[in-house]
DNA sequence: CCGCTAATTTAGATCGATCTAAATTGCATC
DNA sequence: GATGCAATTTAGATCGATCTAAATTAGCGG
């Protein structure tokens, strides 16, 4: 019924060599000559054999193997950092178990624990939200290399690939505060992973030192629904509304803008808006949505090189690989369209030295 | 340095029973007795234990892995797909390796190899398109478990989860004339995916059994891109000016929305404009997208169970389950707004006695 | 033609589990 | 206490590759 599985050793006895060596060809070791190499070749070719991974990396030392550890594939930002990491991985011919923990750490924990029953070589983490930050050092004690994504958890010094939120929103903030906005809302704030709070962070920080007041701020999730809710309590129609809103990011920014003219309200005239991530969507809102774009899919690239580099030498120093945000100007903020503002993204990325 | 792997064995050692004594209880095997089981069980926790599923599954029949091979993960209707496969697998104890083909069948085809080398129990594909279909044969004849999602490749009689393409068509175009729409458009034509070609032919058939004019149809891509593009295409401003849009899928109507209201033109009310898939963007585009709901949550979890039914029982006859459309009305065909007009999903689902 | 080094090849143990078939134990019955 | 039968336990082979260390072969100078 089932015939059985071509192995390593009929191609041997095919070959008229012994397995050890067909082992070296399949490996593409220089130990085997040509001519052997070329006869094993055509053995393999003939019998239609297929490499067992499973068997090799029972003795060998990777699985070539990584498990994708993503809080929320459904939010467009991470199925594009998604699609990048896939890229790379590929490239490297490495490949990924997924798992979409939906931001439920014990999930997450369910998760990691098969991925190590799998012997997976390393883990590319955007912990969920409320994830126990002990987990990394469990890790890596464990000696599971582990290169967090975007949000990162307890200290600074581990392997982490991310973005410049605070730079990010800095450049958002100003970039209102330029055209002469005065009275800046932030809608999405209160969530509690680090680039939240690195965005929580900057635009205070700014306001600030613009000597403008900071808030108002709504908590809420960073959603379509909430985005259009948001607008309901902000804009009362006072003296006091806010001129400009920031969004958390840009799925919740988009609902700002509908919530805007569900109040027949007109986006980049009556109320800026700007939002974070530069989702595909953006573009193609109406009005087109001002944002902050972070590369998404470069920093899923950027994670899963790391990773690899990370499995292949343990005991490097950590890095830590930040990508800077450029600001892209559409005409959710009034005045200029200009298309995509640019600036050169160039590289920031330091080592630390081990503390 | 590295301290090495916890083993079976030393569970065997610290518990005092033979390795095979405690296999049986790690696969909760009834033939070990209670009292051992419980003296293991307090061995392996105190050891720190991590099951090696890859040295099991060498011998033993299951990896307990699948690939799951998608075309385009940056697609939300892809993504939320992902999201229902990943629920099903993981409450089952399954993994999946991803793979994001990004419409391209030789990294399809490099995947899929990929996937056997690793020893996957099975494939849940959705196939790229102008995959080969012999691929399926080929697969067939090895042995691996496929299931298709959505999209279906030659014969009909392979195992298959997908939506009921041409109801939904028929629904959305039926909506129009009732409506009273007799120039109904169709934008994203063209595609060469089985999905595309069902929508294609309901979409005419509904109008000619309705004695109405086919088309015009703008073949694009279902992107936002092409869907705002084919509105300049298709609104010249003159007498045949067609009334109604239908869309290949949501992403492109929303394309089309914003290319209607860069006209000017108010859709629901100049033109009625409904899509198809009902991602989660839908409800809050404005006007709000009417459009067909096919469950992308549901048939990635209908795909999973159908995959792991079919590996444990690889010669039971093939499948095929079609979940049922439902039209989903909101604004952007005008008239009544009314929250989703629904009607309660049941499951639609035969198996081919093998033919 | 021999010795010596360098290039290839190989035998056999090994990775960490499962599987088969046989051995052992426990318990009720005679 | 011997017997039979079911319930447990186990030894040892096995899955399909890699690894180590040793064996073989080739090439070259003398």
């Amino acid at each position: 019924m089932m015939r059985p599985r071509i192995t390593l050793k009929d191609i041997a006895k095919h070959a008229g060599v012994s397995p050890a060596t067909v082992s070296l060809v399949l490996r593409n070791s220089p130990l085997a000559a040509q001519s052997t190499r070329a006869r094993v070749q055509s053995s393999i070719d003939s019998l239609g054999y297929v490499y067992d991974r499973a068997a090799a990396n029972l003795r060998s030392r990777y699985t070539y193997t990584v498990g994708l550890v993503v809080c929320e594939i459904t939010n467009p930002f991470y199925a594009e950092l998604t699609a990048g990491t896939d890229d790379a991985l590929d490239r490297a011919g490495w490949v990924a178990f997924l798992a979409n923990t939906g931001e439920s750490p014990a999930r997450q924990d369910r998760f990691i624990e098969r991925m190590r029953e799998h012997r997976v070589d390393g883990l590319l983490l955007c912990p969920a939200e409320g994830t126990n930050p002990e987990i990394i050092n469990r890790l890596r004690d464990l000696g599971m290399p582990v290169v967090q994504v975007l949000r990162r958890l307890g200290r600074r010094s581990d392997d982490h690939v991310g973005a410049d939120f605070r730079l990010g929103m800095r450049l958002a903030t100003e970039h209102l505060i330029q055209l002469g906005h005065r009275r800046i809302a932030f809608v999405g704030g209160g969530r509690h992973a680090s680039p939240a709070r690195d965005r929580a962070r900057a635009y205070r920080e700014t306001l600030s030192r613009h000597g403008l007041p900071v808030g108002p701020i709504v908590n809420c999730l960073p959603t379509h629904e909430e985005g259009e809710r948001a607008v309901m309590s902000l804009i009362v129609g006072g003296r006091d509304d806010p001129t400009a809103i920031i969004c958390h990011n840009d799925l919740c920014a988009i609902g700002v803008l509908v919530g805007l003219s569900d109040r027949g309200l007109v986006a980049g005239k009556d109320c800026a808006v700007i939002g974070f991530d530069n989702i595909p969507a953006a573009a193609h809102s109406r009005p087109a949505l001002t944002t902050i774009d972070i590369g998404a899919r470069r920093i899923g690239e950027e994670a899963a090189n790391l990773l690899l580099r990370r499995i292949k030498a343990p005991t490097d120093p950590p890095e830590s690989i930040i990508l800077p945000p450029r600001l892209i100007i559409r005409s959710s903020c009034g005045g200029q369209s200009a298309q995509d503002q640019s600036t050169i993204p160039s590289l920031k990325k330091w080592a630390n030295s081990g503390i």
